[in-house]
DNA sequence: TCCAATAGTATCCTTTTAGATACTATATAT
DNA sequence: ATATATAGTATCTAAAAGGATACTATTGGA
């Protein structure tokens, strides 16, 4: 059997989700709910506001997040995951858990 | 709470999994178990030797594969998962999964 | 003696991704 | 009239990832 990558499904997933930020961003809104840009960028340390928006665009562009536009002056925009995107919760919590695990063992196969 | 990506461990898990080649290698040792690098060079349509032999190289790395020489002419070289490489079946075939449901809803929208 | 088969290396080039830095629009408060 | 706050753009540069292509070592067999 022969295959290509753009064929395969877990190489489509990965490129949903990658990108230097787009994890955090995920996980911030899962758990947050609903963040302002600005508070998005407090919290994504050394983020320029470029790959901030560049990054929330993306996510936005899979449907996994939405943006909410409130019309005052200074202006007040609102990220916040979409339902959908928290169908994606079962695989970064297990991303984690792995993770976690990968380091430990990392860290005792130096020690030997 | 501030982070940065380096602090984020499914952006660990990510940074392991992600090459454009590595999935699919994943994949082919998971359900096959072992194959020679001629097969992968078959099997992984448009690779280059290089990109190959860098993927295959990463995974050992992380002790996702591992690589056995047989001392012989022609050279022989088999690439197997490792029992710990399997631990990452259950997280790529729910990404499968979702990928797949991904695909039929970006399809369901543009039909609207 | 020369060729075939296998598992790679080596070198150079292109594309993609990310970082640094400066700039913009605009209603409101002073 | 000016400064302020917010959510971005624009432009240029650097680094990482990937692609094309040619080359190598080895030895058993014709």
């Amino acid at each position: 059997m022969k295959i290509k990558p753009e064929f395969c499904k877990v190489h489509d997933a990965l490129s949903i989700l990658v990108g230097k930020w787009k994890p955090i961003i995920l996980l911030y809104l899962m758990s947050e709910g609903t963040m302002r840009y600005g508070e998005l960028k407090k919290a994504l340390v050394g983020i320029t506001p470029k790959m901030l928006t560049n990054q929330l665009r993306e996510l936005e562009e899979e449907g996994l997040i939405s943006r909410e536009v409130y019309r005052e002056v200074p202006p007040k925009v609102e990220y916040s995951i979409t339902e959908y995107g928290m169908t994606l919760k079962p695989i970064l919590d297990s991303m984690h858990e792995w993770s976690m695990e990968h380091k430990k063992r990392k860290l005792k196969n130096t020690m030997d």
